[in-house]
DNA sequence: ACATTATTTCTGAATATCGAGATATTTCGA
DNA sequence: TCGAAATATCTCGATATTCAGAAATAATGT
């Protein structure tokens, strides 16, 4: 849990707000074929949404990652990634606590 | 409520640490003669336990401030900022929102 | 008024982040 | 095995942030 990281992937707008797209698969285009069971995402449908560049949006999905918000999955030659919501509580904790706690 | 504002404010070691210190007077040296009452603490002693140039804490203060974490009062010569815990609050549920709500 | 002290603001250099284009890598299909 | 598609990585210019020092402002004491 490395709060550092993760506060400054949380400090951008998009990538925020691809964090909120995640929470509901129906926000991006039906599962490509054979893989209607994982609920991640690719990145080309992300990228589609937010509307950059296709390198950017790879290196935001690789910041989210490493601050543990996403967990990524390789099917062939898709990344999924989709919400870590273990970690994204454990992190929510992690500032509550150094915020408040005496 | 500028959440944007708060994580950059927050996107910094020194400035969460500042945050830290503040939750307890007791962190700094004592009040000053006729200030026993504030429990606030002026720029000068945050400088020093921080390490950093004047000028760099009064600019953190003020990102501080203009993020919602902290009041400044001003009494004489002196500017006294403590935390605002109503709008620290305010803020972790904010980010609980953003990330957790269906 | 003048000197002193606390704080803020301005300026600037070093460093980090943003987001794009070009290129590399992986994997699938013909 | 060759080519195409999806994604990752490299590199770059533009912009933002970090932090210091100097100058400006504000309040106090003499």
């Amino acid at each position: 849990m490395d709060i550092e990281k993760s506060l400054s992937a949380l400090n951008n707008p998009t990538r925020r707000r691809i964090l909120e797209w995640l929470k509901d698969r129906s926000n991006f285009p039906p599962a490509l074929p054979g893989h209607e069971d994982l609920d991640g995402v690719c990145v080309a449908y992300i990228q589609e949404k937010a509307n950059l560049s296709q390198s950017t949006i790879s290196n935001y999905m690789g910041l989210l990652k490493q601050a543990g918000f996403v967990i990524a999955e390789r099917h062939g030659q898709w990344t999924f990634y989709r919400r870590d919501e273990d970690r994204i509580r454990a992190f929510l904790t992690a500032v509550q606590e150094e915020l408040l706690k005496p």
